[in-house]
DNA sequence: GTACTAATACGTACCGGTCAGTAACATTGT
DNA sequence: ACAATGTTACTGACCGGTACGTATTAGTAC
């Protein structure tokens, strides 16, 4: 029975890990703002001099939320409902399809990059920091699977398709059965029109 | 001289209507939740008790603002650019142009109303009330100016229009240089695609 | 194995500041 | 007079953040 391998499957989550969970979910949730410290700990299970040995400050745990978020997202992204996909278009639209879906479900609350982008619009705050440098990461790249689908105007079509998703995103929370029930068809409304040869 | 209509003009704004401004101001610049009620007194040369004297509490205020925010938007929806627009294709090509200008200037803030609405994801909350009925109507205004449009699918090429606006509104205060760029030609396509009859 | 050491991981209790909101009273202009 | 506003001072709750003591663990010497 080897020890070490045993507890470290088994052992209790540390603190750190605890409280990324935690902050995760609630930051997500309710809001950055809108969450104190003090829930987050409690949450956790564990204290908040806890909290302040591994993140410098809330903003900079807030940070590291929105890094753990964009890890999973693009997860998520390059491969939607688990699938690869070859073909741009295919990708592209499987992303669209499961992200309204989601949208379109009570409780939904958008992404929350977006969302840290509104809760802080000064440019210097360390979460939108994060935010920022993963929404120009993600445009570059609808820009790109753009180009594969072999539209005229790749920029134009790839900026089209990220206001859209964005769109997707804001409205979701805004209400159930929104405007993201479209967002399917107005897609391939999108790309057709702009890879048809003219 | 007619003492009315000189004080109407000359004299100094009531408290009430002070506060209003500033907390216009204030929570579309900063956002609600960042905003105290002292910066928000200070601002308009008032003081505490003045505020709650009108405003029952700062959610009150922060609906107050959202209500003069909505009426705002409407004036400017419907005349774009101070114009009025008899062909549908027009006027929200208009309001897409004028609006994807602001959005791409440095210090865009994106729509009060849908930030209330990230900021406040309780649905309870009396802002985000006030958010989810502009909404509601904004999205079937548009729908009724995609029938006028004569597209096949009305309801989802209005869909599709609000998707971008509210793509436009939040990817325009995460960065200048943004999405918004390729709103207009997006639109086009999407409004061109959605009528051609096929 | 036992005993001592040292670092690691954690909790208790507290700090000063800021938050939304209020009570009581003075001042102003009409 | 009276209605609107300013003045001052205050409350209790909550906020992010910290000083300091304690338990657990790992490593080492014998």
């Amino acid at each position: 029975m080897p020890k070490k391998a045993e507890k470290a499957v088994s052992a209790p989550l540390r603190a750190a890990d605890r409280i990324r969970a935690s902050a995760s979910e609630l930051f997500y949730r309710e809001g950055i703002r809108a969450v104190g410290v003090d829930e987050v700990v409690d949450r956790a299970g564990v204290t908040k001099p806890s909290l302040y040995r591994s993140f410098a400050s809330k903003d900079d745990l807030a940070a590291a939320y929105l890094r753990d978020y964009d890890l999973s997202f693009w997860e998520n992204f390059e491969r939607p409902d688990g699938k690869t996909y070859s073909n741009a278009r295919d990708h592209v639209l499987a992303y669209i399809s499961q992200l309204s879906s989601r949208a379109v479900a009570k409780g939904y609350r958008g992404c929350g990059l977006s969302n840290a982008a509104v809760e802080y619009p000064s440019r210097d705050n360390p979460a939108r920091k994060v935010a920022e440098a993963h929404k120009k990461v993600f445009r570059k790249r609808l820009r790109e699977l753009a180009a594969h689908m072999g539209a005229r105007q790749p920029n134009v079509l790839g900026d089209a398709l990220l206001l859209l998703i964005e769109g997707i995103y804001v409205t979701g929370q805004q209400s159930e059965d929104g405007p993201a029930q479209s967002a399917l068809a107005a897609a391939k409304l999108l790309i057709d029109a702009s890879v048809k040869t003219g």
